[in-house]
DNA sequence: TCGATCTTCTAGATCGTTCTAGAAAAACGA
DNA sequence: TCGTTTTTCTAGAACGATCTAGAAGATCGA
């Protein structure tokens, strides 16, 4: 049953096993007669194709490209944001029929030797999220796969396909200080923040991801007068969002806006509201970054950013010979919606 | 710069190849003292450890497990419940320094010869909400790799693990019954409805979803008096289920209960009710199925299971040799909550 | 001191393909 | 009819590692 490989084939029918090779991946290189009945001969004795990892080492192409993913993949997921993003790179990765090669970073053992980065059977890899010094993107730069990252990079030679958070965050900025905003809350996922029922505030130089840090700078450099407070609920999820702002909002010094660095954040933090009878744009403002699906039916300010476009670039860098560009910087656009309003006079 | 081998490594530190090799994947076989000349030499030559494919061409190992999914991966994702599951699937793969490769099923290529379920170097794989006649499920079957399915399969002799779709449902429909309702109608996702603003009504041999239908059974069984309905908005997501029932909602002819085969269709059920004015549980029942994060907070009555454990269950079956289990039937359990109430009298 | 055991290392086959070069046969143009 | 091109197929060497067996030297107990 099992061993049946392209030389079995090749003695069945009684031709070289180059020929067999060709019947599969090159059609044109032999008669049809003798394709088709190596392809029936195939069949009939239960051999399914040229193996992967045989291909894969004489070939020199994986046939996958790997996805570096922040911290433990359950995270990953829970913001659409990233499902989005996922989508459009599959779109790419389906038309040139490669697989995507998911690779949990389990933060303890990278050190070690035997991790799925280490191992993983890949042509190119997307670095989604992961900050540049994080030891699993040396570690795909010392096995020279080429990777293109959705950080904007300061290196010039490097690869990414980013958007000018700083500016970004200076859209929403200049939109709330224009609606008078001058005492905000900024929530930011912070995993390493348990204590206090898993909320806490920090100092701008804890807060320890660079996008959210860009993020952070473009709202002060736009609202250089308000008093910025920063919150963590813990993970990027709309839970976190939700105990971030209940802990702002049961207070005794409420901010007039709140800010989430994700949707998922700033939606929890709607929720939150909702529940104390609160009504976003009118009694609190609330606001958001990504534009992902759920923002619009609940009518949350954000600021957009093409998600999906952003997978499909990264994609076409990684596997489309035909794309030269090896930095792109996609548009951002505020959209405002009914979740901002005036700041109400104190 | 290129091409540092084994043998490149072996020469420059003069041993044989065998011995680089098991400088890395067998510590104990050799020195302390050789085995750190021999890392410190790769290191320098910029040898990244041993070709991933190489490896799996010997070893017969890939390292990854692959994972079939419905449709197009966005959709796969917008569900929460896929995310969930994968969560527990990536959690037992990280354990076994496996990663997962994804599959999308764009339905076109399978047939044709180059496509990622024929290509992938994959040591096992997930069938994650496919049926079992699917083309790619014969695909594997043929290139031997072992599979388990989250579909209960009907085959004694197949991996699953699944839940008692019609049990589930029945428990569902039990609940119903007892509320008094006997005019209902069920949100199912079916891609091909794209007429009348992607709204369609359906029969029941239309549905042509294995788990649909055994819903739909257990509820027909647990409701035997009840009319049903049966209305899908597209595909399985919010805005569908929200599309759905706002076909029904402003239609004549009102059900007393609407019930989404998947959580994400019955919260888009909720949203249509709530645009409306309408309060779930009171004006009209709403419930559906799997108890996804999101349910509890929206206060949705659904069908709890245990998604992180099937997901984690795939997984031990795949890669843990200690897990004898082939087939695991998992619980579920109906979750109450305000969104189902009495059927108000006619 | 001698055989037995353990540690440390090596030679060479092997995994299942695809690639390069080229041979044999068929088709073609003049 | 003869060289030339095209089509169709093949031999044999890679690809880069791991595995099996076994050799050489070190260690040990009696």
């Amino acid at each position: 049953m099992a061993g049946v490989t392209l030389k079995t084939v090749a003695q069945a029918v009684g031709v070289s096993p180059s020929t067999v090779s060709n019947a599969y991946n090159k059609p044109d290189q032999l008669s049809t007669a003798l394709r088709e009945r190596i392809l029936a001969t195939a069949q009939e004795l239960g051999y399914a194709g040229p193996d992967a990892s045989a291909r894969a080492l004489r070939s020199g192409k994986a046939g996958a490209i790997g996805v570096l993913f922040t911290d433990k993949l359950s995270y990953a997921f829970s913001d659409p944001y990233a499902v989005g993003f996922l989508a459009g790179l599959a779109e790419v990765a389906e038309e040139f029929s490669t697989s995507l090669l998911l690779m949990p970073l389990s933060s303890a053992d990278i050190v070690g030797g035997s991790n799925a980065v280490q191992q993983a059977a890949i042509d190119a890899a997307a670095i989604f999220c992961v900050p540049g010094d994080h030891p699993a993107v040396d570690i795909l730069s010392a096995r020279g796969i080429p990777t293109v990252s959705t950080d904007r990079g300061d290196h010039p030679d490097l690869c990414w396909v980013a958007i000018d958070e700083v500016e970004a965050a200076a859209k929403l900025g200049q939109h709330l200080t224009r609606l008078g905003h001058r005492d905000i809350v900024v929530l930011v996922d912070k995993a390493e923040a348990q204590a206090r029922d898993g909320v806490v505030e920090l100092n701008f130089d804890e807060v320890g991801c660079s996008d959210c840090e860009s993020r952070i700078q473009g709202l002060e450099k736009a609202m250089p007068d308000a008093r910025m407070r920063i919150v963590s609920g813990g993970y990027n999820s709309f839970g976190s969002g939700l105990k971030g702002a209940e802990y702002v909002l049961d207070s005794q010094d409420r901010p007039t806006a709140i800010v989430g660095l994700s949707d998922v954040q700033a939606l929890g933090a709607m929720e939150a509201m909702k529940v104390r009878g609160l009504i976003p744009g009118r009694d609190l403002t609330v606001a958001g970054f990504d534009d992902i699906p759920a923002a619009e039916p609940a009518g949350l300010t954000t600021v957009h950013q093409p998600i999906k476009d952003k997978g499909r670039a990264v994609g076409r860098i990684l596997l489309d010979p035909a794309t030269t560009d090896r930095q792109v910087l996609m548009p951002t656009e505020l959209v405002v919606r009914a979740s901002s309003g005036p700041a109400p006079r104190r």
